[in-house]
RNA sequence: GCCGGUGUGGCGAAAUGGCAGACGCACAGGACUUAAAAUCCUGGGACCAUAAAAAGUCGUGUGGGUUCGAGUCCCACCACCGGCACCA
C-alpha cells in the first residue's frame, strides 16, 4: 500500500467489467437465438438475426467445477482453475469458436443446514447471502462468464429437473442383454411372477433407483447416512465424525450396473493418468471364480440356499490349499445356523398349525399338507415332524429323526454362544475400529464344516470380521499358504498351511527340494496324508507354479498360475460347482440423506409401496420449517411438516432428501439451456454444445483434432467430446466425477443426451499452499484472501500471478512477493504505452476529483509519443512473432506460466525501442488480453482512439515462421560432449562449412590438437560434437 | 502394503536426447533523489584461482546403464506429496 500504484487498475478494472456486462460481451449463442447485429460476436462472424446451427462457428465448451458458496468466501485456490479456463475461453473466442463458459452454485449442502439448526436462520437466507458474496468476488476478477446462464442447484427451476432425472432413474432398469438402461416398461417378468403384487416386487427390485434395507454408514454426529465415497478411514468426509454401520431403509442408485462401462470408457477420454487410475481403483474390478462348497452333513439342512456356501476367489488355482472357510459375521447362513441351534422344536403331536409345509433333510419342500396328513407322511417314513417356524395357521416342518436333530443341535449350540458373542462385538465396532485398530485378526469357529469340492476334505467354517459382507459373496475359502490374511489367522489359530504354489525361480515345485525351501513336515494327520508338508515362515502370495494340486480327475501340478486358474475354473464349471466371475469394489450409490437442505424425493408411499409423483407436478418444493433438527423419533427433518407429508388420499411423502451430489451430477447440461422451462435442456442446444453437430467453420486446432488423437482402445461410439475442457480439483475424483458420468450414461441410454461421456478433457489444478508451504487453513492462519490482493494489485496482476506460479496441475506455495513481480510487469507494459507527463497530470487530477468522476479522468492519459503508425523493423517483427509463436503454442498446451514469461521477454525487449509501431503493439495486446484482459482492453481502446470494438473477438494474431529465420546462427561446439566454444556462422552454411568453422575455433583446437577425431556429429543448424580419442 | 505423481540455484520455476537454470522473486552494486519509495541499469549455481579476470573442475535426489552427447531414455534404490487400504 505504501508504494505508488503501478497503473490505475482501480479505475480500469471496474470500467471494463461494467462495459462487458452492459454489452453482454460474453453471452454465448445457442442455435436459433436472435443475434443483435452490433454484438461483437455477430460482427466477427458476420451473423445477425436468428442463426441456424449450420451458421454458427464450432463450439467450445469450457467448464469450471462450480463452487459450494460457503460462508468463508472465495479463497485463492478457487480462482486458480477459473483463471486458467478464463484465459482459454478468451483465447478460443479469439480463435473463432463459439465459446460456452458458464458459472453457477452448488448450493445445497450441510454447512448452511447446520447453521440453520444452530441459529434458526433458514438455509435459503444463508445460501443467498453466500452466493452474493461469491458472485461479487468472482466478478471482480473479470472472468468472461455468460451470467445469463447462471444456475443455482437450490432454485426450484433447477431442482425441478434434478427430480425429473431421478424419476428417469426410477422408471428405468438395466437390461443386461442390450447392455443399457431401458424404460421399466420393457421389463420382462419371470414365469413365476404372476400376481400384480409379485410383479410389482420384481419391478421394484430392478429399478435403477430402488429401496434397500441394508447396513449403511450412519453418522450420529451429522444425523445422516453417508455414501461409501463420503467415508474416509471410518470417519465422515465432512467434519471427520465417526461413522457406524446401521441397517436402515434407504434409496439406492444402481451405479454397479454401469461398473464395466464406467471402467472401459475411461480409455476414450482425455483425463490425467492418475485420475483415471483413481477411478479404476475405486471401481475395483477383479476377475476370479465363484466356487460352491457343500456344507458337511450335520443333519440340519433346512433350506436349499443353506446347502452350500458360495465363495469368491481370484486364485481358484489355490483351491487344493484351502484349509478352512471364513464367513463374514453378517453372512445370512449364520442366522440359519443360529436359528437351528436355538429353536425349541415342536414335534409331531405338539404341532398346532392347521397346515404344514414339509421340508426334507436336504431342505427341499416335499409339499404343503393338512397337519394330519403330514403326520401320516412322517410316520410312513419312520421319521419325526419337527416344527421349525410358523406363520399364522401354517408351519414349516422338517422331516427328520428327532434324536439325531437334537444331537446336531446341541453340537451347534456349543458354538452358538461364541458366535453370538462375536457378532455382538463386531457390531459394536465402528468402521474405524474394524479397519485401522483391528490389526490382530479375530474370529470364531462355527462348529460347522464344508466340503472342498476338489478333494472332498472336510474343512472348518469360521466367522471373522476381516471378511466383508459387502464384497464378493461375503465368504471366502482360506488358503493360508498363499494369502497374507489367511496366513495370519492360520498362525493364530493353529490351522494347517499346506503349500500349493511354488516360486518358479526357486524351482521349489521339485518336491525333493521342498524341505530346504522352507517347507516342513506337518504333524496334522489330515494334511500329512494329503500333502505331507506345510509352508514355514511366510506365505507365498505371488504367481508361480501349481504343486500338490491333483485329484483323480484333474491335475494342476506344474502349471503356471494363469493356466492353472483357467484349467480349474473350467473343471469347476463342468462339474457345476463354480464359474468364472467378475467382482467390483464399487457399491451401489446410497442416495438418501436425513436432511432438510436438499432436493425432496418425488416419491409417495402408500401401504408400504412407493410410487412416483407425476412429472408435471414438479418441482416438489420442500416445506417451510423453523426447526431443522431431525424429529425426536430419529426421522428426517421433513417429517416435522405433517401437512406436507400427508396427502389427502392417505399416502405420505418420502421424507429423505437427495445428497449434495445430485445437483452437481448434471449442472453442466443445464448451462446449455439454462432457462428452458419445458425440458432439462433443449435437444438442439444439447447436440450443438455437447455433440459433434453444428459449426460451419473449420477452425485450426479445434476440438475435433484432439478427438482424432484418441487412443486406439477407445470404444466410445460415436466419438464425441461433450464438455471440451473441464477444470477442477482432485477432491472430486471418485465422487462428483463418477456420479456425473453415471447419470450421463443413463441419460445417454435413455436418449436424452447425445454423448456417452460428459467430460472429454479434464484437468486437475494443483492445490495452492500457504506461504509457509502448508495447506491453507484458518487454524494455521496462512489463508490468503483474494480481496486483499485485488485491492492492492488489481485483478489482472492476481490472474497473472495465479498462472505464473508454475504448471497448473502442480501443488505450489503462494508467495505475495511473486504477485508484486507480475504487477511490476503490468506496470512496465503500461509505461510502454503511456506518456509519463499525461499520467502525472491524471494522478494530480485524480487526487482532487470527486470519486464518481474519476473514471472519466482516464481520458487524460495519453499514448507515448514513441508509438507511431509505422512499418515494423525486421527485428521488431521477430520479437513479436517469437512471442506469438510461444504464447500460441503454450496456450494450446495449457502452459500458462511459460506463455507469461514470453510476454515478459517481449516487453523487456520492446521497452528499449525508440519507435514502437502500432501494429506490433496491437498484436501484443491481443496476446496479453486473455491473461490480463482489463489493461489490454484499456490500452487497445487508447491505441485505437476509443473507436474499436472490444478486443475480445479480434482474430488471434497468426505467426509467420519466415520472420523468425536467423541470418547468423550461433552453434555450440562440443568436444567429447563438453561445450568448448560457440561459433557464429551464416544460416546458409552447409555441414562442411560448419565442420570447418568448428575445427578452426581456437578454443576447440586446444582440445582436439594432437588427438584423433573418432567421430564428428553435426546436428544441422544446431550443434557440433567432436569425439576425440 | 498397493497405485499414481514429484525431486533442478536462497525461493517459484524453464529446457522436441543437443549451450542446464529462460522468466520471475529475494539479494548485491550502481543511476535518479536532500532522502526514501517507485523506476532504470548491472551482477549472480558451486568450487578453484585472482588485485580483477580468463581458463579450468564439479553440478538437475542416490547408484548403475544406453548414447558422440542424458535433467530428459533404461534398470535399481532413496525422499516427499496425493489416493486406496483386511476388496479374498
Amino acid at each position: 500500500m505504501s508504494s505508488r500504484r503501478q497503473y490505475p487498475f482501480h479505475l480500469i478494472e471496474p470500467k471494463w467489467q461494467q462495459h462487458w456486462d452492459t454489452q453482454q460481451t460474453f453471452k454465448a449463442w445457442n442455435p436459433g437465438e436472435v443475434l443483435p447485429a452490433a454484438h461483437p460476436f455477430a460482427v466477427r462472424h458476420s451473423l445477425s438475426g436468428p442463426v441456424a446451427v449450420t451458421q454458427l462457428p464450432p463450439k467450445y465448451y469450457i467448464l469450471d467445477m462450480f463452487p459450494y458458496p460457503s460462508g468463508a468466501g472465495l479463497h485463492v485456490g478457487h480462482p486458480e482453475g477459473y483463471t486458467a479456463t478464463d484465459i482459454l475461453a478468451r483465447y478460443k473466442r479469439a480463435r473463432g469458436f463459439n465459446v460456452l463458459h458458464p458459472m453457477g452454485w452448488d448450493a445445497f449442502g450441510l454447512p448452511a443446514e447446520q447453521y440453520a439448526i444452530k441459529t434458526g436462520q433458514h438455509p435459503r437466507k444463508t445460501t443467498e447471502a453466500n452466493v452474493t458474496t461469491f458472485k461479487r468476488q468472482i466478478q471482480s476478477l473479470g472472468f468472461s462468464y455468460d451470467w445469463s446462464r447462471e444456475v443455482d442447484t437450490t432454485d426450484p427451476g433447477y431442482f425441478k429437473w434434478t427430480q425429473w432425472i431421478f424419476l428417469q432413474l426410477y422408471n428405468a432398469w438395466f437390461n443386461p442383454e442390450t447392455n443399457k438402461a431401458e424404460p421399466i416398461s420393457t421389463l420382462k417378468y419371470p414365469a413365476d411372477c404372476t400376481t400384480e403384487e409379485q410383479k410389482r416386487a420384481y419391478r421394484d427390485s430392478k429399478r435403477l433407483a430402488y429401496v434397500s434395507e441394508a447396513p449403511v454408514n450412519w453418522c450420529p454426529e451429522l444425523g445422516t447416512v453417508l455414501a461409501n465415497e463420503e467415508v474416509i478411514d471410518g470417519k465422515s468426509e465432512v467434519g471427520g465424525f465417526p461413522v457406524i454401520r446401521k441397517p436402515m431403509r434407504q434409496w439406492m442408485l444402481r451405479i454397479t450396473a454401469y461398473a464395466e462401462k464406467l471402467l472401459n470408457d475411461l480409455d476414450g477420454i482425455d483425463w490425467s493418468h492418475s485420475l483415471k487410475e483413481m477411478q479404476r481403483n475405486w471401481i475395483g474390478r477383479s476377475e476370479g471364480a465363484e466356487v460352491d462348497f457343500e456344507i458337511a452333513d450335520c443333519g440340519l439342512r433346512i433350506a436349499e440356499s443353506g446347502k452350500r456356501i458360495r465363495v469368491f476367489t481370484t486364485r481358484p488355482d489355490t483351491l487344493f490349499g484351502a484349509t478352512y472357510m471364513v464367513l463374514a459375521p453378517e453372512h445370512k447362513l449364520i442366522d440359519q445356523i443360529l436359528a437351528l441351534a436355538t429353536i425349541k422344536p415342536h414335534v409331531n403331536g405338539e404341532i398346532t398349525a392347521k397346515t404344514v409345509n414339509i421340508v426334507d433333510a436336504s431342505g427341499k419342500s416335499v409339499g404343503i399338507k393338512p397337519l394330519a396328513e403330514a403326520i401320516e407322511v412322517a410316520r410312513s417314513q419312520s421319521l419325526d415332524l419337527i416344527q421349525l417356524s410358523s406363520v399364522g395357521e401354517m408351519a414349516v416342518c422338517l422331516l427328520q429323526d428327532f434324536g439325531a436333530f437334537r444331537f446336531a443341535q446341541q453340537e451347534l449350540a456349543k458354538h452358538g454362544t461364541d458366535i453370538i458373542r462375536y457378532r455382538e462385538e463386531v457390531a459394536k465396532k465402528s468402521d474405524l475400529e474394524r479397519t485401522e485398530l483391528a490389526k490382530e485378526k479375530t474370529g470364531v469357529f462355527t462348529g460347522a464344516y464344508a466340503i472342498n469340492p476338489v478333494n472332498g476334505e472336510k474343512i472348518p467354517i469360521w466367522i471373522a470380521d476381516y471378511v466383508l459382507a459387502t464384497y464378493g459373496t461375503g465368504a471366502i475359502m482360506a488358503v493360508p499358504a498363499h494369502d497374507e490374511r489367511d496366513w495370519e489367522v492360520a498362525k493364530k489359530f493353529n490351522l494347517p498351511t499346506p503349500p500349493v504354489v511354488a516360486s518358479p525361480q526357486m524351482e521349489a515345485f521339485k518336491i525333493d527340494d521342498r524341505i530346504t525351501r522352507g517347507w516342513r513336515e506337518v504333524a496334522d494327520p489330515i494334511s500329512r496324508e494329503r500333502i505331507g508338508y506345510t509352508l514355514d515362515g511366510a506365505p507365498f502370495v505371488e504367481e508361480g507354479v501349481a504343486v500338490n494340486s491333483a485329484n483323480s480327475e484333474i491335475s494342476l501340478n506344474g502349471l503356471p498360475t494363469a493356466e492353472a486358474k483357467a484349467k480349474i475354473t473350467s473343471w469347476l464349471e463342468a462339474k457345476g460347482v463354480g464359474k468364472k466371475t467378475i467382482n467390483y469394489k464399487l457399491r451401489d450409490w446410497l442416495f438418501s440423506r436425513q436432511r432438510y437442505w436438499g432436493e425432496p424425493f418425488p416419491i409417495v408411499w402408500k401401504d408400504g409401496h412407493h410410487s412416483a409423483v407425476a412429472a408435471e407436478s414438479l418441482p416438489l418444493q420442500p416445506p417451510d420449517l423453523t426447526d431443522f433438527k431431525p424429529t425426536s423419533t430419529g426421522e428426517p427433518p421433513l417429517a416435522r411438516a405433517k401437512d406436507w407429508v400427508s396427502l389427502v388420499d392417505g399416502s405420505v411423502r418420502e421424507t429423505n432428501t437427495m445428497p449434495q451430489w445430485a445437483g452437481s451430477c448434471w449442472y453442466y447440461l443445464r448451462y446449455l439451456d439454462a432457462r428452458n422451462g419445458n425440458a432439462f435442456c433443449g435437444k438442439e442446444a444439447e447436440s450443438y454444445w455437447m455433440g459433434t453437430g453444428g459449426g460451419k467453420l473449420k477452425v485450426e486446432g479445434s476440438r475435433l483434432d484432439t478427438a482424432a488423437a484418441q487412443p486406439a482402445t477407445c470404444n466410445l461410439q460415436p466419438v464425441t467430446p461433450g464438455v471440451d475442457l473441464y477444470v477442477g480439483g482432485t477432491e472430486h475424483a471418485v465422487l462428483h466425477l463418477l456420479y456425473a458420468r453415471f447419470w450421463h450414461k443413463v441419460l445417454f441410454d435413455l436418449g436424452h443426451v447425445s454423448t456417452p461421456e460428459p467430460f472429454f478433457k479434464l484437468v486437475n489444478q494443483g492445490l495452492i499452499l500457504g506461504e509457509d508451504g502448508q495447506k491453507m487453513s484458518k487454524s494455521r492462519g496462512n489463508v490468503v484472501n483474494p480481496d486483499d490482493i485485488l485491492s492492492e494489485y488489481g485483478a489482472d496482476a492476481f490472474r497473472l500471478y495465479e498462472m505464473f506460479m508454475g504448471p497448473l496441475e502442480m501443488v505450489k506455495p503462494w508467495n505475495t512477493k511473486g504477485v508484486e513481480g507480475v504487477y511490476r510487469f503490468l506496470g512496465r507494459v503500461w509505461r510502454m504505452f503511456i506518456n509519463d507527463a499525461s499520467e502525472t497530470e491524471f494522478e494530480q487530477a485524480e487526487t482532487t476529483a470527486d470519486a464518481s468522476k474519476r473514471g472519466e479522468l482516464l481520458k487524460l492519459i495519453q499514448l507515448d509519443a514513441a508509438i507511431k503508425d509505422v512499418e515494423a523493423t525486421p527485428a521488431q517483427l521477430k520479437t513479436l512473432h517469437t512471442a506469438i509463436k510461444k504464447v500460441t503454442e503454450d496456450l494450446d498446451a495449457m502452459r500458462f506460466n511459460t506463455a507469461i514469461s514470453a510476454l515478459m521477454v517481449f516487453t523487456n525487449e520492446a521497452m528499449t525501442w525508440e519507435t514502437k509501431p502500432v501494429s506490433v503493439l496491437r498484436s501484443f495486446l491481443q496476446l496479453l488480453a486473455p491473461f490480463a484482459p482489463h489493461i489490454a482492453e484499456e490500452l487497445w481502446d487508447k491505441l485505437n482512439g476509443g473507436r474499436a470494438t472490444s478486443l475480445v473477438y479480434a482474430p488471434w494474431p497468426a505467426f509467420d515462421p519466415a520472420l523468425l529465420v536467423e541470418d547468423t546462427l550461433e552453434i555450440p561446439v562440443q568436444v567429447n560432449g563438453k561445450l568448448r566454444d560457440v561459433i557464429k556462422i551464416p544460416a546458409t552454411a552447409d555441414n562442411a562449412a560448419i565442420e570447418a568453422a568448428a575445427k578452426a575455433s581456437e578454443k576447440v583446437k586446444l582440445f582436439i590438437d594432437g588427438k584423433t577425431i573418432k567421430k564428428l556429429i553435426i546436428v544441422p543448424k544446431k550443434l557440433v560434437n567432436i569425439a576425440v580419442g
